[in-house]
RNA sequence: GGCGGUAUGGUCUAGCCCGGUUAGGACGCCGGCCUCUCACGCCGGUAGCAGGGGUUCAAAUCCCCUUACCGCUACCA
């Protein structure tokens, strides 16, 4: 149960896949709703039937319920509120507050671009305003659709004070008579946000800065609907890095992307929260409840914030790192499951083996997977970079020879033995350990960087290793009949 | 164009309200240590107050102007 009376809400529309920037603002309202105790509320704004789909509710509501923004009500659909939406309408045409505008867009239209042409911005002409009873008895008979307008006094002044932004100052005359609700009957957003707001008692609106311009226009149907003002808090934008709004062409912005690279919820509220945010000047990591302690819409920040991928690398590392390890293994096999992998006829215990080796090695789980590929596929593929660099060297051939030799006498698979039979041989060779490791790492991974190499043959197993490395020999074989640079 | 807003390294930011710090932290990048490679970890380094005027003994901090960027300017939200 709520401990105070505090009301937030988000409220998406559902015209796209929920990206970052909404996340953020979700993410806002959800801690200040628990930092204060109070109610978290999840609203769609799903009044634009044409861009609306239920697709993107149901990936909104499934983004949410992943990062763990559980809400306390909802969701509430616009669409299934209209009634309300009319009613205020009605008491505004009643009250005098608002008319009936038959004006067509076209007409509109041509005024617009009028004004423009001569610099001038576009406020509506209030034509409509002074329509007398019987001219719109005589227009509604003929059929015309209205739309309904709110009656706007020009000098009215609107100041409000903005919990991150400070006070915003406005007068009415710069936007004119604006539209409530549209001909076909259904409200426009400044209409149904103000209604929903207060029908659902929200105390803190917390949202998007690209709303500050209208929160004037809003707060003037509060005043008309005689309706109590709540608290504002605008929240700055987030951007990609070319510096503007964050869309699909900047790469995996939306939620639900950054799932399937593998990164970790924790990570990204984690990362999301310090976006526009800092509790101090040094900390960086903290949990959901220091987050919800620390939290504080005060110190939020008033500029936009660059989404910059590599820094939640670097956290999504972290949280790798250091969240209780059979957590990171059951997710990691989790999302193994759903790359294309029949993972469920390795045997788990080899399966956590391997995962364990990579965690501190990689920043999320499509990496991870990356890194792992050689011991789950049969086939090794060869980087050019790596066979040029250890393999189409000097005796190459001959330590591997040796290496296999050493290995294939070697009962004992574990990582201990390995070692000591590795350095015996190294010792017996005379070569640096070096000379005989990185060869064979390229031949049974394909690669120059990998976990270490006791825990990588233990992990491949005798017979996979020494078919490797055979499989290396034989390539270099053939590669040396093309240039004849190796010696044997 | 009009209106609203923002401005600390490449990026996220602390400091600004209540002027005096070697302008702090993190990511990145560079170098070193560790070492079988990579990663981790540790150590060190790089780089910033948008510009210009004031006010003041003293300005990132207060005031003004300019510039840049963002948002709104819909019968979208």
């Amino acid at each position: 149960m709520p401990k105070s009376n505090i009301r937030v809400r988000f409220a998406p529309s559902p015209t796209g896949a929920l990206h970052v920037g909404s996340v953020r603002t979700a993410l806002f309202n959800w801690l200040f709703a628990r930092h204060n105790q109070g109610v978290f509320i999840l609203r769609l704004e799903d009044t634009d039937v044409a861009r609306s789909s239920q697709e993107f509710t149901r990936q909104i509501i499934d983004s949410l319920n992943w990062l763990g923004l559980d809400t306390d009500e909802g969701p509430y659909f616009q669409s299934q509120r209209l009634e309300l939406y009319r009613q205020a309408v009605s008491q505004l045409l009643i009250s005098g507050r608002a008319y009936k505008c038959f004006c067509t867009p076209e007409e509109l239209d041509a005024q617009r671009q009028r004004l423009r042409a001569e610099g001038k911005a576009f406020i509506y002409s209030g034509k409509c305003r002074s329509l007398s009873p019987e001219q719109i008895k005589d227009l509604e008979q003929k059929g015309i659709k209205s739309a309904v307008r709110l009656k706007v006094d020009p000098d009215e002044m609107i100041t409000f004070e903005d919990i991150v932004f400070g006070t915003i100052q406005m007068t009415a005359g710069k936007f004119g008579d604006f539209i409530i609700q549209r001909s076909d009957g259904l409200p426009t957003y400044n209409l149904a946000v103000v209604v929903d707001d207060h029908a659902m008692g929200i105390t803190h609106v917390i949202r998007g800065d690209d709303h500050l311009s209208n929160t004037p226009k809003q707060i003037l149907v509060y005043r008309a609907l005689g309706y109590e003002i709540p608290q504002f808090a605008h929240l700055p934008l987030i951007l990609g890095p070319d510096r503007t709004r964050l869309s699909k062409r900047h790469g995996a912005t939306s939620v639900l992307e950054l799932k399937d690279q593998g990164f970790l919820p924790e990570a990204i509220v984690n990362f999301l929260a310090l976006l526009g945010w800092a509790p101090d000047e040094t900390t960086q990591i903290m949990s959901r409840s220091e987050l919800i302690r620390r939290f504080s819409l005060k110190q939020v920040s008033r500029s936009a914030a660059v989404f910059d991928i590599t820094k939640l690398l670097w956290m999504n590392g972290y949280y790798m790192r250091n969240l209780p390890q059979q957590e990171i293994i059951n997710r990691a096999i989790e999302f193994f499951a759903t790359s294309g992998y029949d993972i469920a006829r390795c045997d788990r215990t080899w399966l956590e083996g391997i995962i364990r080796l990579e965690i501190e090695r990689s920043k999320n789980f499509a990496e991870m997977l990356e890194h792992l590929r050689f011991f789950l596929d049969e086939e090794v593929r060869y980087e050019q970079s790596a066979v040029d660099k250890h393999l189409k060297k000097e005796n190459v051939d001959l330590r591997l020879r040796k290496v296999a030799e050493t290995l294939s006498a070697l009962e004992d698979f574990t990582q201990p033995a390995l070692e000591k039979a590795l350095r015996g041989l190294a010792e017996n060779l005379g070569v640096k350990f070096g000379h005989i490791v990185h060869p064979l790492r390229v031949a049974i991974t394909g690669r120059t960087a990998s976990p270490g190499i006791f825990d990588v043959l233990h992990f491949l197993g005798k017979e996979r290793t020494l078919k490797r490395i055979q499989f290396a020999r034989q390539f270099l074989i053939k590669s040396d009949d093309s240039n004849a640079e190796m010696t044997p």
